[in-house]
Parts: C-alpha cells; sequence; structure tokens
DNA sequence: TCATATTTGTAAATAGTTGGCAGCTTTGGC
DNA sequence: GCCAAAGCTGCCAACTATTTACAAATATGA
C-alpha cells in the first residue's frame, strides 16, 4: 500500500484506477495548474477508456477532500492545483497569462482583520493580482 | 442631453434606449451586484422587446468603457456592479450568499509591494473573502 | 432627409460542467 | 478466496452561462 493509496483512503474515497491516474498527473504536472479538459486530454493518452465526467467528478472529490485546491481565474475553465501544504496566492501576467504563485503573511493577517472587525471569521479567501511586467 | 446621455456618449457608445435602461437599472438598484440574468428580468418586466444577448454586449460594453465592473464570485453567473467612485473589495457570507463590500488601504499598499518585489506593476486585482458570522 | 455605420432581436452555437443510469469494480465480512 | 453491498465508471443527454451570425431596425452627422 503506497502512499498514493493511502491519500486517497485517508480521504474515504476507494482507490481505483482513474483516481490513482489523476492523482498522478496532478502531482507529477510541472505546470501546477490544469483544468479538467488538461487532466482528461493527458489521461487519454494513456488509456483511451475513460470519460471527461469522471475527471469533473474526481476532482470535485479530490477538493472536498482537501487534496486539491480549485482556482477560477478571470475567465475560462476553472483550474485545479495540487495541495503541497504551504498556502499561496496568485498573480497573473495580463499580457503572457503566465500564473506566478507568492505568499504574503502581512496580506494574509489584514484579511483577517478586515473580517473580523465586520463581525465575521475568514474561512477562505481569493486573491489574484493581474500584473504587467515592468519594461 | 442629460447625464445618462453623457456618459453614454463619453465612452463612444450610441445612445439607445436598451443602453439607457440598462444603466438605470444598474444605477438605480438597491442590490448593487447584478447579473445578466438580473438586469434582463428588470429589463422585460417593463419592455418585453429585448433579448439576453444585448444585455450581455451592452454590460460588456459598458465594463469596457470603464462605468461598470464585472465580478466573477465563486461559482454561477458573472455579477455587474455600477461604478460609484470608490474602489473596494468584497467579502461573500458563506452561509447566506451575502455580499459585503469593505476597503483596505494597507492591503492594497502591499499588493503594490508584492508586485513590484516580483518585477511587476499591478494592473488590477480580485480580492475576495470568504466568511462566516461569529455566533 | 439621407447615407452610413451601429445596434438590435432572434435563434442557433458554443464552452464548461453536471446528472441519470446500467454495468462494472472495490471492499469488508465471512 | 468468495460474495453482497456500496460505490464508481463510461456514456450521453441536459444544463447554465455566454457568444455569434445575420437580417432588420435605428442613431448620427452631413
Amino acid at each position: 500500500m503506497n502512499d498514493e493509496n493511502r491519500e486517497l483512503r485517508d480521504a474515504g474515497l476507494k482507490v481505483t484506477a482513474p483516481r490513482l491516474k489523476i492523482l498522478n498527473i496532478l502531482e507529477s504536472s510541472s505546470e501546477p495548474h490544469l483544468s479538467a479538459e488538461d487532466v482528461y486530454r493527458r489521461l487519454i493518452e494513456a488509456d483511451k477508456d475513460v470519460g471527461i465526467a469522471t475527471v469533473y467528478r474526481v476532482l470535485t472529490q479530490f477538493e472536498t477532500a482537501g487534496l486539491v485546491t480549485r482556482h477560477n481565474f478571470d475567465n475560462g475553465p476553472a483550474v485545479y492545483e495540487i495541495d503541497r501544504g504551504g498556502h499561496h496566492d496568485h498573480m497573473v501576467d495580463v499580457d503572457s497569462g503566465q500564473v506566478i504563485e507568492f505568499q504574503s503573511a502581512e496580506i494574509e493577517e489584514l484579511q483577517q482583520k478586515v473580517a473580523s472587525e465586520k463581525g465575521f471569521e475568514l474561512v477562505c479567501h481569493s486573491l489574484v493580482l493581474y500584473v504587467r511586467r515592468i519594461k
């Protein structure tokens, strides 16, 4: 019983071929942000017999289980990112579409502060900076 | 020639009945965040003869002209908000769906700082805090 | 008033995502 | 190891949000 099996078990999911393959694709991808279509395309390269609906279902289950995070960047399809521990936000280069990750403990703190000033606790957040490279 | 006519003119748009009505709906709505469907429904209450495609087209033109801002909250349709000058971000109550506006000069500053540290200038940003009311 | 460029409504097309269902697979108990 | 139950899958149709094509209607400036 290897690590990936255990990850699925711990998430309360049966260990099946599609789930293992999808988890593997997410873990081994050099591009950290994959859409359902992206995952689907990589899947059928190796194995004709999969449906896009399964990809969506599995990605949603992974999200619920906390294995991946789903991002809705401005338009287009949602992208999924495997959770490697460190929380971060994203910068999108408006010219190239490139996505850059960053962390800012200060911003995180201020978010907590803003929420609690209004009588709320912060559940999660979505911060995307749209940026342009300085020439 | 009234204010609304001028707003359209200044945006380089011909002054047409659908545009005036849509602008009016956005300006007079008590709910500041309206989806294209919302706008469409209010339109046909007064006037049967409009198409949803026109609503989308006009809202996109308004966005390009800087009259409105489009937000993509987590799921569901995009919502449009008339620009009343003051920039602000949003908090969404995950239990009720209620949207609360807030401003934080400190967060804005930090965003600039983060972008410039990576060699970028900030074009715009999207910050949504998903929150829960403290009991 | 006219000519022209824009804009509109209708309807059909598209993109992304979800749901229904019959058959297949995993799992835990024996 | 074998079986029943529960869960999972592929296929395909449906669905939601949005965009496009196009011919008819309208605003604008001369």
